[in-house]
DNA sequence: GAAAAAAATTATCGCGCGTAAAAAATTTAT
DNA sequence: ATAAATTTTTTACGCGCGATAATTTTTTTC
């Protein structure tokens, strides 16, 4: 408890005996000045409650410690995960992130990228919309900021991508569909807003042909973010319909299999793998609320703990080592084996 | 497009012909120019992409026009939809929100907010941790910055808060049950981090008392928000150990009744309201995925909109009206009739 | 103990803008 | 047309800190 207020570093400096320039120069690294000294402004520290006022900071500095986390739907757990787990790891390292959703939309991305750069951040963790969003305008903002672009690349998007091995999680699946018992249809939506559908599509169509078995894509019209509804009503049109060749269905993503499993239960259709069941349902990503699906579901996990982490470390070498290669990094996915398949 | 590029406000009001001073007060309120003086800055806005520095703009400010919006856990896809709704109503406002979550974590809370002071909000909106905020903490920072809470709130704390009528929701649902087939046991945490829990309880007691029903609670251990799974473990225990007094079960939320479902499905119990079924579901909420439970989830919608709406309208009197009552204003559930009950 | 190295100080600038007061230009009223 | 009221511009200063260079002080080394 110090009588009088601390305005600014000024008059912080005077209260511990100190020149203002070596208590700036502790703030932006506190390991360079002598430990006598780092101890005498930690204590001081505690005793003032004073934090330097962070506009004036960053006002004249060429590089901010900010950093932004934008991501495409944050009303998904899957991305509230791994944003998460991005923002503590750029905690970690000493930056100040803040968080971002597009909410599904391309205007609000692009709103987002540009009052991001009025904030100079060091980087930015872009998890970009997709097929929806602008380009140009992404591009544009790649070659302004240090960019890491994860979960879904970009195709000419000049910047590094961290994210998962689609075909890989797709050929796991299909193979374990596969040996166990039918081999599966697909079950996607047609216009996906997310690249990585489309990969998974093609995916499953080679591994299929590999195998020697015809694949079976079933497409349901829908577009945007609602991925449940869409799964559940184009479940029942499929499945009314008859469309699917086999009892194995293989849905795009978990959200999709969610719905998808809603539209069997609604049509009486018991899922699982067991002797009474009709219809065997896989999904893909293990999604945080898929252990608790009726029957749980059968999927291939994302590794988050891996893309995030490389997504940070990738970012901070761009930003603290200056160029860095525009390379693509994927991580494989486990397969998670439950009840519906 | 000019052949040079522009600095600051400087060299951009001396690209139109006008004074620095002039154009700053455009860009606090572009209403308080002459209409040809705007007119003529926003021709320049467009032609040469200029924006002021926001640090710079921040520094010598009293108030910037940042908003904080916090809440506890957001990979809650509850707690992800309210935010957007609050998040896109500041921006409409003019305002600019910045959102954290405290991932279920007091420490963690009380940085945000610490972080937040730095950031000389105009103000904050805060759904708290609850039990486990750090009361004292929370208490200070709402006498020092405008704040609002929501969601939850915090017995003391001196601030507006905007909630929902819970025991509303909890008499609603239980009349419905009642009144439909066999009244409901209660099932729930513990040591549930959010007041709202108790307050359901509570509902529920008085609410089969005055229908001259004994009232079952079923607490099964479990804390912090993994709810699906305390839901999943302690569902499975009490029905187990046959700890439900009747053929219905009413949760204190959505999530814990995800849970609970799961572990309907696994003991081959068949959830519904019509012959052939063993037992009825209910939950409080309306979660985004409560539509897409098997079978559907019987529920009690909370009012996103309303309390969005007036959360933000509220944090707006009180920044731009000074003082404001620390009332209390709370809004009403909708019976979301499904399948499970 | 002196020389070398490291750390802290002094001094001074600049960042880009807010803001207040005074001066000038414009609009409105008489 | 002239005076009064309003709006706009000019002038001037300050915010809190980063950054640098030139000294001075302290610490380390031999």
């Amino acid at each position: 408890m110090s009588t009088k207020t601390i305005r600014n570093m000024e008059e912080f400096a005077a209260a511990i005996g100190l020149s203002r320039p070596t208590v700036s120069k502790f703030f932006n690294d506190p390991e360079s000045v002598k430990t006598s000294t780092r101890e005498r402004i930690e204590a001081a520290l505690k005793a003032h409650d004073y934090r330097p006022n962070i506009y004036a900071m960053n006002q004249n500095r060429k590089l901010t410690k900010n950093v932004g986390i934008v991501v495409p739907y944050l009303a998904d757990p899957f991305f509230a995960e791994i944003a998460r787990n991005i923002e503590q790891r750029c905690i970690d390292a000493g930056y100040r992130p803040t968080l971002y959703s597009s909410h599904g939309d391309p205007a609000l991305e692009g709103e987002i990228l540009d009052g991001l750069r009025s904030l100079k951040p060091a980087g930015v963790l872009l998890a970009p919309l997709g097929r929806a969003s602008d380009r140009a305008a992404v591009e544009k903002f790649c070659t302004d900021v240090p960019t890491v672009l994860f979960d879904s690349s970009l195709p000419g998007v000049g910047a590094p991508f961290v994210g998962s091995d689609n075909p890989q999680f797709t050929n796991l699946i299909v193979e374990y569909l596969c040996r166990t018992a039918e081999p599966p249809s697909f079950f996607e939506m047609a216009t996906p807003a997310n690249p990585n559908a489309k990969k998974r599509r093609q995916a499953y169509v080679e591994a299929m042909e590999v195998r020697g078995f015809e694949p079976h894509v079933v497409s349901v019209p829908g577009s945007g973010w609602a991925f449940e509804e869409i799964g559940h009503e184009g479940g029942l049109a499929a499945l009314d319909a008859r469309r699917f060749a086999t009892d194995t269905v293989l849905c795009s993503n978990d959200r999709l299999a969610i719905g998808f499993l809603a539209a069997c239960y609604e049509r009486g259709l018991r899922v699982g793998r067991d002797e009474g069941a009709a219809i065997r349902v896989a999904g893909q990503d293990d999604h945080p609320f898929s252990r608790f699906t009726c029957p749980p579901l059968t999927t291939v996990a994302q590794d988050y703990a891996s893309v995030s982490r490389h997504a940070v470390q990738t970012l901070m070498d761009l930003v603290e080592g200056g160029e860095a290669p525009a390379e693509t990094t994927l991580f494989e996915g486990k397969l998670i084996m439950r009840a519906s398949a």
